[in-house]
DNA sequence: TTAACACCTAAACTTAACTTTAGGTCAATA
DNA sequence: TATTGACCTAAAGTTAAGTTTAGGTGTTAA
């Protein structure tokens, strides 16, 4: 059993979020002593752990409480819940690819500025065409253009 | 020269958020003919694909606008935009792992209730430890659960 | 010439996810 | 015994990133 003090540390977050998950219904078999104090035991920690993923995953508050909710029914509801993590999976990936396409923005960027150190002005990168940049970093800069 | 419409189509936001983007100074050198109408050229466009690709790597506006700022002092800010951009390499870098890492865990989750989806109840996978578990699934459980 | 369309501003509104505040309980320690 | 520390609730406040609303302009097509 764990207070919400050594719970918070844990994941590293406030106190008033946990409460917060709390009133909005994430954690749902959470239980209280007589006079009011939180008590978190192994499957809330659990939870969390799943509420975490979700979370970094995008995945709203709502949806979570939504599949938490979905928990509480039992069996009923064993198709909805893979159906929510097919579904989440796919978004997860394609978060990952946005992100790679930045990284080429911002690797093509990176290689701009060192190559503008280099003079202390942007006058000779900003003129160099495809042509003349290293393969990588031609290859960064049209990955970053293509639509 | 394009107009705030085709503007909006060609990044697929809407117009009022380029106008936003605009009050929040993200658009330096944008002209207005004469009655207020908003003129974007190729290099206005060029900054879009930058403040596209900025804000999917979650940078704030406010830091973008700074960018944009740097960008209009010249070759005085060489540096410190590098830095941006090294920082946020970093950022996106770390980003990406932990969706990885979230994947793992919903990756554990769609097996789990694929299995559950097989005896239309989780009481048999409910209790299949560790040593039980297919060498990849294992390794997603193992992974989405270290610290 | 009037109606439709694409544009404009300023200001108020929205939503998510917290955080802060104000006031209170309870147990242990100085 | 009084004060410190960890907890509590309810309600108001905050922030980011837009969106909506209300009222207006300017150009083209029937």
């Amino acid at each position: 059993m764990y207070s919400i003090g050594e719970v918070a540390k844990m994941f590293n977050v406030s106190i008033s979020t946990l409460r917060f998950y709390d009133k909005e219904g994430l954690l749902l078999n959470l239980e209280k002593t007589s006079s009011g104090v939180r008590k978190f035991n192994d499957k809330n920690i659990e939870s969390l752990r799943v509420i975490e993923c979700l979370k970094k995953s995008g995945l709203q508050i709502k949806d979570i409480k939504n599949f938490m909710y979905l928990c509480s029914l039992g069996d009923e509801t064993i198709k909805e819940r893979l159906e929510l993590f097919l579904k989440q999976k796919e978004n997860v990936e394609n978060k990952i690819k946005e992100l790679e396409n930045s990284l080429n923005m911002i690797n093509f960027k990176c290689w701009y500025y060192s190559e503008a150190m280099k003079d202390k002005t942007e006058k000779r990168v900003k003129k160099i065409t495809l042509n003349d940049m290293p393969e990588e970093i031609k290859n960064y800069y049209e990955k970053a253009h293509i639509k």
